[in-house]
RNA sequence: GCGGGUGUAGCUCAGUGGUAGAGCACCACGUUGCCAACGUGGAUGUCGAGGGUUCGAAUCCCUUCGCCCGCUCCA
């Protein structure tokens, strides 16, 4: 069994799972778009989860392990949000940086980080480019001695560490650190001229003008509000949906009577411009998310969120992919965003991976109370005994303001005031699509006709995930069963059941074609139907048929859907 | 972002300067009638895009875009 990207990403071409966006034009790196059966199956997926999340969760039950009853509800935020949002979830400070990079040693950093000072040393030069070559243009060959350079750190103590480097680009040793001349005070790289970047030597660089020109990173999506709008009325796509929930908190708590604990589900687009969409749909720019902020008792918080860290990773199991190729990862404490008390990501081997690695298609995170209070508040940094508060410029002023509103929950029960703690399992839609996908692909050998095995392409989907659940076939194009089998794909539709109807060329070709879509069900009309009224119902994985009355084949397709 | 590979029919690919091809798939008719392989006929391409060299470019050169692999990056 083969199960290679390759095969896959063909695959999802040739039969309309996905497609590269903009595809007549070129295409467009790090877009996709999804065709008449991944359409289908992409929407299943949502559904789904928002089905077995929200509309079929029974608050009156006490879930299997749950620390308490819970309720759920939905909620659907726009995607432009108050530009103050991004600036206090941390996402603005975090996402919005000028970045050099060093070619010689690959080193990445940001403009603002790197301290530099101009140095020079008598009868030492240091080598680098062309004077006045652009950082970019530089050719091997264009190389010249320079007297004059800028030694550049990123260290703490950036002091010695300035003159350390001065020291190893002249090759002096520590005890000629009098020779060194320095040509006014430290600075920092995004005060100087671009055009002296060709001086600059890179922190364990050996020659000058081996940084790229300035780069804006911006991972948010930047637009603009307003026909007439200026870059004052700048505004970000959302790089995730989860604001939407925590900036409506208030809102739903008054609305609708939910008690603590509760969970506020959301599903929606979400932009990010990563620095190397690749995988296929894996890493998108354009992509979405099925998100749910858990709100409880700080006291409660680490139950609920191993709880939600076991339901979450039960789910993709129930729906057909394999514990061998699914893992839970807790991540290290290294790991943690600064916020976090514990996130877990739950990862799938997928087969653009090597052997033993996991691609993330879900992150559960204990968020604390940090996205509350931040929009309280205002943007919050750890401070030296390691706890939250609001980050202060240097007037003592708040970096980021909060919105000044109460986020706090008041619990009638126990006449208790606090801030909820925040449970968020954040699931991609696209990547549990394409984990589905990759999951389904099977290829196995089926006897033919004349019983000599013969290849077969089948997508082993979930029948409540399978884009097509059922196709109806006469077994031949005369003697009434079109007119029959027409009939019973009526009754399918009319029933809600995306199907097919083919009658074209031979039977066995006709149910090769719904193994490579993953249609569970085959119905065929056959000499028999017209005498006795029943039909052959055949199964996609085990190709067994069984004889079903026709008046009873929108109940049992119904019913095997159920899984 | 860097390096390597690659782009030709819906799909898989052949075609190294001289009339754009094959297999599969697709459509029509006939045949067979429960697991893709029958017959006859049919439609299918700005050879990724733009520019250049040439009498002539899928083929050579330059630029650019996408995809794949490795490195880098990934709040």
């Amino acid at each position: 069994m083969s199960r290679s990207m390759e095969k896959i990403v063909a695959l999802c071409k040739r039969r309309g799972f996905v497609f590269q966006n903009s595809e007549i034009y070129g295409g467009q790196n790090g877009f996709w778009d999804y065709g008449p059966l991944g359409t289908e199956l992409k929407r299943n997926v949502r559904n789904v989860w928002y089905e077995d999340m929200v509309q079929s969760h029974n608050e009156l039950l006490l879930q299997d392990g749950a620390p308490v009853k819970f309720q759920m509800v939905g909620l659907e935020t726009s995607i432009i949000m108050h530009p103050q949002v991004w600036k206090c979830s941390g996402h603005y400070d975090l996402f919005h940086d000028m970045m050099v990079d060093c070619r010689e040693t690959r080193g990445r950093y940001r403009l603002d980080q790197v301290r530099v000072r101009r140095v020079s040393c008598n009868e030492k030069t240091v080598p680098g480019q062309l004077d006045g070559t652009p950082p970019d243009s530089i050719r091997d060959g264009d190389q010249k001695e320079f007297e004059h350079v800028i030694v550049a750190s990123t260290a703490e103590e950036f002091q010695e560490d300035l003159t350390a480097e001065a020291l190893r680009v002249f090759g002096l040793k520590k005890k000629y650190a009098d020779r060194v001349q320095w040509d006014g005070d430290a600075t920092t790289l995004d005060r100087i001229a671009e055009a002296d970047f060709a001086y600059v030597v890179a922190p364990g660089a050996s020659r000058a003008g081996s940084f790229t020109a300035p780069r804006e990173f911006n991972l948010m999506f930047k637009t603009i509000i307003g026909a007439l709008g200026s870059s004052e009325d700048a505004a970000f796509l959302r790089p995730e949906t989860a604001q939407g929930i925590f900036v409506n908190f208030r809102n739903v708590a008054d609305s609708t009577r939910v008690k603590l604990p509760f969970g506020v589900a959301q599903i929606g687009k979400s932009f990010r411009n990563e620095i190397t969409p690749r995988n296929f749909t894996f890493r998108s720019r354009e992509f979405e998310q099925m998100e749910i902020e858990f709100f409880c008792h700080p006291e409660q918080s680490r139950d609920w969120y191993t709880w939600w860290r076991d339901h979450r990773y039960q789910w993709y199991q129930r729906l057909g992919i394999s514990p061998d190729r699914l893992i839970l990862r807790d991540h290290e404490a290294s790991e943690l965003a600064h916020y976090s008390v514990g996130t877990a990501d739950i990862e799938y081997a997928f087969p653009f991976l090597e052997d033993g690695e996991y691609g993330e298609l879900e992150g559960v995170a204990h968020r604390g109370n940090f996205d509350l209070r931040s929009h309280m508040e205002g943007k919050l940094a750890k401070n030296d005994n390691g706890e939250l508060e609001v980050e202060q410029d240097e007037q003592g002023q708040p970096v980021h303001r909060g919105s000044g509103k109460d986020l706090s929950y008041f619990d009638d029960q126990s006449r208790e005031r606090f801030v909820p703690h925040v449970i968020e399992p954040s699931a991609g839609a696209d990547r549990a699509t394409l984990a589905f996908i990759c999951e389904a692909y099977h290829e196995d050998a089926q006897p033919d006709e004349h019983g000599k095995p013969q290849e077969r392409t089948v997508m082993k989907f979930h029948p409540r995930l399978a884009p097509v659940k059922a196709a109806v076939f006469p077994l031949i194009k005369k003697e009434g069963m079109p007119e029959k089998a027409a009939e019973i794909f009526g009754e399918l539709k009319a029933a809600g059941l995306n199907c097919h109807y083919d009658q074209q060329g031979a039977i066995g070709r006709r149910y090769r074609r719904q193994d490579e879509i993953g249609t569970p069900f085959c119905i065929t009309v056959d000499g028999d139907t017209a005498s006795d009224n029943t039909v052959t119902l055949r199964d996609r994985d085990s190709l067994e048929q069984i004889r079903v009355g026709a008046d009873r084949i929108v109940q049992e397709i119904s019913d095997r859907l159920k899984v």
